[in-house]
DNA sequence: CGCATTTGACCCGCGC
DNA sequence: GCGCGGGTCAAATGCG
């Protein structure tokens, strides 16, 4: 999802809760008869204008949320698709850092534990620069919401990764972790996680390549991986700022809760509430939504 | 003993 | 050309 989009669809789901009562404190009260006439026509036109609006933006999250639906479902036929399929195409695997290239792709990392979480977004300002030369090179990167006192930067998100190295970068105090996907020894998949210079408990995990093999089952390897990625789907909230997902693994109530089958459909659905409710808590967005209704009155 | 992790050194691209 | 900074390597270390 683009940024503006993001932004187009952060902006609604609120109610506007302009009325009468609201116009009569600041003042309108003490006019003159012809005077307060006049304001209430105007008044009256104003409200009719901001409920006209409110209507757009609930149309606007309709159209979003089938768009959602749509784009979900082509995800989860992509993920049901053959692995010689998704393999088309696929950046060789390599092993010397000059060789590396990253091809670029669409759908990314999407597998048993962050399902349709993942976003594909252009190479950040921040990331590497010989990454940053590729132009058709994309990254998918996804937050997790881990305990802060948690040192290691760990994201399960299935699959099984060797660490192979650890470094402070200039803009984060906090470490950068480099992972390689281990499942498959050719496997290209590279994974670098770092907490969030804003929130230490936030975990931001950049998925660089694709996975040249199936997802690992959760049964089998490591027992740390069990029912990682139902979690992940059931908890979830949207940063208002930035186009990415965050994922919140905190929360012991959704742990069980996702243990539970869900289908797409349900999927859908509570993740376009989960992701609604997080916009309108957002103070961010609500002052950002303030601005612009404000702007919109006077 | 084998595997994973840690960590300092090194490589490489970029900006000045 | 040099320094900086991100990314990677590989020996050392830890752990089961």
């Amino acid at each position: 999802m683009k940024p503006a989009a993001c932004l187009e669809f952060s902006t609604l789901n609120l109610e506007l809760s302009v009325g009468p009562a609201d116009l009569t404190e600041k003042g309108l009260a003490s006019k003159t008869p012809p005077d307060r006439q006049q304001e209430s026509m105007f008044m009256k036109e104003k409200l009719s204008k901001i409920m006209e609006d409110n209507r757009k933006l609930n149309e606007m999250i309709s159209d979003m949320s089938m768009n959602y639906s749509s784009l979900q479902n082509k995800l989860f036929d992509f993920m049901n698709s053959s692995p010689s399929e998704k393999e088309a195409g696929m950046a060789s695997p390599t092993g010397k850092r000059k060789s590396d290239s990253l091809e670029s792709y669409s759908h990314e990392n999407v597998n048993n534990g962050v399902k349709a979480h993942v976003e594909s977004l252009p190479i950040e300002s921040d990331s590497c620069k010989r990454l940053r030369m590729d132009s058709k090179s994309s990254v998918s990167k996804i937050c997790v919401r881990a305990d802060p006192s948690e040192t290691s930067l760990v994201v399960k998100d299935g699959y099984h990764w060797r660490k192979y190295g650890q470094k402070v970068t200039r803009d984060n105090p906090s470490p950068r972790a480099y992972f390689r996907c281990s499942f498959a020894p050719s496997c290209p998949v590279k994974k670098k996680v770092q907490r969030s210079v804003n929130d230490l408990s936030i975990l931001v995990a950049t998925y660089e390549g694709e996975h040249n093999h199936k997802a690992p089952l959760q049964s089998e390897g490591s027992g740390r991986l069990s029912h990682v990625g139902s979690s992940i789907t059931s908890s979830l909230s949207i940063n208002s700022s930035s186009p990415t997902i965050m994922v919140d693994l905190t929360n012991d109530k959704l742990h069980a809760d996702a243990k539970k089958e869900m289908t797409s459909t349900e999927i859908q659905k509570a993740m376009i509430e989960q992701m609604a409710t997080a916009m309108a808590r957002d103070p961010t967005f609500r002052a950002t939504l303030a601005n612009v209704i404000s702007g919109r009155i006077f």
